[in-house]
DNA sequence: TTGTAAGCGTTATCAG
DNA sequence: CTGATAACGCTTACAA
């Protein structure tokens, strides 16, 4: 019905093996003979069938994304930055969502559907402790991962322990001595960042000598409603902080929605800093700690890449990419009043 | 090098054949033969060879999913919806990107790269007058459409005229006469979506007979950035107008903060309403018509996989779906002051 | 209910 | 540089 390799040899007048290797860009055709095979194949409108050439090379030109979220602005951006590499070298992008987080019905375990289908896996922030996550790296094939940490395996990342000194140091400049946390959720079930964000956190309070009160740490889930019950929380204390450190600029603008709702102003009564620069952050006024988003996706897309072309020569090694970061200082964040 | 099914076959002391009926669940097996090869199957952890299975069967079970943006909170909120029902029909979802807003060269015609590729099509928000898309519906598959409306396939898409003149009805009520517009862009190159909300957004000022100012209109692209633009090149007229209706609420928040830039207050001053919902909008008291927007996703997925499954017996009959949407007032809308 | 065997449309190995 | 031809691993009539 579909016309063929064998319809374009024929139509060509050469052999089935010609016309594939014309049509592939391999070496030893003639060069006359290439072009003849490239225009009948575009007179015919032909096109490659993918399942055979897949079945008869073993290559499935296609790679797998997992990701627990698709449409939270970080992970929608990352995926975006993959995307543009993936389709620059010819790839299909399988998008896969392992969150069972939506619809909280047991989540079918990703790595059958993986297993003959992809020649490679690009990997966004699942926890270390995620059941799926063992059985997925054990795959062969190369992979890369964005926002975690793995022996052996291409990890692309912000530093997040410096991220979050950053964020933290900047509120201690600023004179504020009780400094709250919202993170996203207990240690449990932390992604690489929490962790990290958390240990910067503490490590910039111990230095300070800076008193470390667990009534002033809450947990935001990293949505913007749950910044908001946070720092609710933390306005209920006893003695409510004087600047807080959210993980996200989401979980932020929800907390600087709670420091209003109680008559304060972000800033003027309430210092907040987030991690992200997300696009409204300038909007409303956010100081943050930047991190180019897409671009994680960008680089870990390229290493990826780069593994699966570098077969036998020049051997790829695997390795942990530090992407930077910048303080970005806004209005939500200001000197304590005495 | 890997398992194959003769190895199970083997195994299981019967013919490749029953080894495929069995693990697929067909009928005329017997259930004892089931069990065993499954059995087998699951210890020698097997797993089908897709290529394989395609080149044989023709089908690809995968479908694409063709988008301008992945990013952007409208498409990518959508294609999480698609995605959690493509993974529970057991569908790959292929993730097409033809916006080359994005870097600008040259894009590459996805209709080669669908071709033999997948079975089925989901096409987000393509414009009309795009050249890919024309090729793209002429592709023999089964169809279906968001924000999009062709004859003969499936368009799910909310009513936009009807958004449009809920929002401008609803600013009309407040009094509201010299009423500015914050469109996408210009007419050349829109959505169906954007046509469709400008001709809501006219029929009710002509219904009212109001004056329909051209300098009234102005371009945000979509972008909070745009609107934020756009609102100042309308708070530039000379006589300005009360109340502004922005096509989306991203343009709207970026309406607002060129409102307060100008020391004016969000419906205090100026009333603004947008479209959508967004999960900024609560927070930033923005009056909106609500979309349910992965719920597009979700309806457009489940009638595509209606057509691929309506075989022969109960053929599938494309139709416009259309959902409905929801007056959400807030503050930024209010009386006009006289 | 089960087995046989002919494809499915390429790629890749050898010869030539 | 080019052509036969044997895989690739599964599906699916058709037989049994």
């Amino acid at each position: 019905m579909s016309i063929t390799i064998r319809d374009v040899a024929a139509a060509a007048g050469v052999s089935t093996a010609t016309v594939s290797r014309a049509l592939r860009g391999l070496p030893n055709v003639d060069n006359a003979t290439r072009e003849k095979v490239k225009a009948v194949a575009a007179e015919l409108d032909y096109v490659i069938s993918p399942s055979a050439s897949r079945l008869a090379s073993g290559r499935t030109g296609s790679i797998a994304v997992i990701t627990p979220y698709i449409s939270r602005w970080f992970f929608s951006e990352v995926i975006s930055g993959v995307e543009s590499i993936l389709q620059k070298g010819g790839l299909d992008m399988l998008l896969i969502n392992v969150g069972d987080y939506q619809n909280g019905h047991a989540r079918i375990p990703p790595t059958p559907r993986l297993k003959r289908r992809v020649d490679g896996l690009l990997i966004i922030s699942l926890p270390p402790q995620d059941p799926d996550l063992e059985p997925i790296l054990n795959l062969d094939m190369p992979k890369s991962m964005i926002g975690g940490i793995t022996q052996g395996v291409d990890c692309i990342a912000i530093d997040d322990f410096l991220a979050a000194q950053m964020a933290t140091e900047h509120l201690v400049q600023f004179g504020h001595t009780r400094i709250g946390l919202i993170a996203g959720g207990p240690a449990e079930a932390r992604f690489v960042a929490e962790t990290q964000r958390e240990r910067g956190f503490r490590s910039v309070m111990t230095r300070y000598g800076l008193q470390e009160d667990s009534m002033l740490e809450a947990f935001g889930r990293f949505t913007i409603e749950g910044g908001e019950r946070a720092m609710l929380a933390l306005l209920n204390q006893a003695v409510p902080p004087t600047a807080v450190f959210a993980m996200s600029d989401e979980m932020a603008f929800g907390a600087m929605q709670a420091i209003r709702s109680r008559g304060l102003e972000p800033g003027e009564d309430i210092s907040i800093i987030g991690i992200d620069n997300h696009p409204m952050s300038g909007y409303l006024n956010l100081s943050t700690v930047a991190q180019p988003v897409a671009q994680l996706g960008v680089i870990a897309a390229e290493r990826l890449l780069a593994q699966m072309f570098a077969l036998g020569d020049s051997a790829h090694k695997p390795d942990l990419v530090n992407v930077a970061t910048t303080l970005i200082e806004r209005s939500s964040t200001a000197p304590r009043k005495r």
